[in-house]
DNA sequence: TTCCATGCAAAAACTTTGCACATCG
DNA sequence: CGATGTGCAAAGTTTTTGCATGGAA
């Protein structure tokens, strides 16, 4: 099973040359615990046993955490995006009438993805941007006249 | 071939019971000539000509246009949606380091699209959202050490 | 002790809302 | 004339920036 914690924000901010930081590893593990949130849900996640940790650092940290290659984020079409552990790199679908968000197999993308790198030298990031449309319910719906 | 006016928005507001108004031809005039472009470029783009026309009637009057399916909008992840004209309906990808954009065949979707459609019952917008990834240049670069 | 990181406050970017006046039909 | 649409101003969201204090190494 996958450690939850894979034993590396100390070593890896270390050998960046950053500093290890209670903030840094409660933003960790709250993406971690939550397995993907905006930044506010995942401050909010914070506030619940270190209330004092603000937001700002929040973004910060995400932002490093990024760039540590640490965790990664996603679009779902409108509104935050979503951050979520490097591992945790699935592909969605998005209704844009309801919102609703399913997990759908990545390997749908595999022949696209195929295309973009044989084509155009495209590396498709699968997970990143969720795929929009309508779910079933939303699809039988009348138009919003 | 497409009438780049196609002799609709009076009818189409008349229709639903709307009133025709110049903002309301403005706004889409500057998306079918911008071909696609955020709330801010839109209303850029009429002050040219117009520029006592509001930014807040360019939000109200591309809401009223989506919904009456003469324009739509899609996101490229970050930041603001891009508004398009109906029928500039096609599928990109969009690189987010650099953010490059590139128009891509949409039927590399269309398996996928079936098997949401036959497996979830959903009902894919291929234009809605751009497939992300790095392209050739950001690929090759080392990573952001 | 020396920087790096954080908290706080303010600003920035983007979008929405309320209301009075203007305009379409 | 009556109802809808617009401009203006203000407020709401979400994210970023500047700066002084605090903490890691």
């Amino acid at each position: 099973m996958p450690t939850p914690t894979p034993a590396g924000l100390p070593e890896t901010l270390r050998a960046s040359g950053y500093r290890r930081t209670p903030q840094r590893q409660m933003v960790l593990d709250a993406v971690e615990e939550l397995g993907q949130g905006t930044p506010e849900e995942i401050s909010e996640r914070i506030h619940q046993t270190s209330p004092g940790v603000n937001i700002t650092t929040v973004y910060r940290t995400l932002e490093l955490l990024e760039q540590l290659g640490l965790v990664r984020h996603r679009h779902f079409g409108h509104g935050a995006p979503m951050y979520h552990a490097s591992d945790y790199d699935t592909l969605h679908s998005v209704c844009h009438r309801c919102g609703q968000v399913a997990v759908i197999p990545g390997k749908l993308l595999e022949p696209v993805a195929r295309w973009l790198a044989d084509e155009r030298g495209f590396v498709l990031d699968t997970g990143h941007i969720a795929l929009a449309g309508l779910c079933t319910k939303c699809a039988a719906e009348p138009p919003p006249d």
